[in-house]
DNA sequence: CCTAGTGTTATATTTTACTAGTACACCGTA
DNA sequence: TACGGTGTACTAGTAAAATATAACACTAGG
C-alpha cells in the first residue's frame, strides 16, 4: 500500500479498512486479517496497525476478541451510518476547499462534471 | 487560524496563502505581511512560516527581497496555473475518495448537488 | 552612521508518529 | 497439558515537525 506522507499512516489504514467495508470486501461479522498479517501486508509496524484498529474498536465499527481476532461489527446500521458520514466528510471538505478558491456552487458542480468527463476519456 | 493536526502546519499555511491569492485578498505584486507578523497572526513560529514561504518561493509564486519583504509574483499566468492545479488536486482527491466508497460517477455528482442544495437551505 | 523593519540562517529542545523488539493474555485444538 | 495463532501492552529508539531563541544580512530613512 502506498501512503501519503502528509497524513499519519494509522489514519490512512483506518480509511483503507473503511473502504474495504464499503465495497463489500469485508462484510459484517467477517474476521479481519490478523494484526501481524496486516502489518506485513501493509509493510507497517504492528503497533501502527493496532493504533488504527484501536480507534475503530472505540468507534464500534469492529469488535475485538482476544485470542480469536478482530471482526467487522454485525450491527449493519453502524456501517451504513459510517458510510454516510465518510461521504459527507469528503463532500464538505472538497466543497469548502473549492469555495475558498473562489468557485461558485455552479462552478464547483461544473468543474466536477468536467473532471469526470475528462477522466472517463483516458482510463479506468 | 485553526489547524488540522492531521497535516503539517507549514503545509496548511501554504494553502492559506494560496487561498488569499485566489480570492483577491492578495493581488499580484502585493507585499505579504512580514514573516514575524505572520507568525504572530497565525500563532506559529517564524521558522514554520519561513518553511511555507520557502516552498512558495521555490515554486515561483512569491518572490523574496531581503530587507524589503515577500511579494506575490507579478507573473499572473503562474497564479492562474496554480489555481487550476489546486482545483484539480481537490477534485481528484474527492473523486477518488468517493469512488473508493463505491459511488458511481453519477452518484458522486448527485450527492454533491444534494449536499450543496442542503447547505443552501441552512446558512452561508 | 545609526536604527528600525525586513528576510535568512542556525542551534537546541519538545512533541508526535512510527518502528523495533519483547513479553503477556487468551482461544482452540490436539 | 502443550502449542500455535491471536490480540494487547510496554519500553526504547528514530525521524520529522514545530518551537524557542538568537544571530546575521539587507533596505530605507533620518
Amino acid at each position: 500500500m502506498q501512503f501519503d506522507d502528509k497524513v499519519p499512516i494509522y489514519y490512512q489504514i483506518k480509511n483503507h479498512l473503511y473502504h474495504e467495508m464499503m465495497t463489500g470486501q469485508l462484510v459484517p461479522g467477517e474476521k479481519l486479517p490478523a494484526v501481524r498479517q496486516l502489518a506485513v501486508d501493509l509493510t507497517v509496524n504492528v503497533n501502527t496497525v493496532q493504533r488504527a484498529l484501536g480507534e475503530m474498536i472505540t468507534e464500534g465499527i469492529i469488535t475485538s476478541q482476544r485470542g480469536k481476532g478482530n471482526f467487522v461489527t454485525t450491527e449493519t446500521p453502524r456501517i451504513t451510518q459510517l458510510k454516510e458520514h465518510l461521504i459527507m466528510e469528503q463532500l464538505e471538505r472538497a466543497y469548502e476547499q473549492l469555495h475558498a478558491l473562489n468557485l461558485s456552487d455552479d462552478e464547483i458542480i461544473a468543474s466536477l462534471k468536467q473532471y469526470i468527463a475528462q477522466r472517463g476519456q483516458q482510463d479506468d
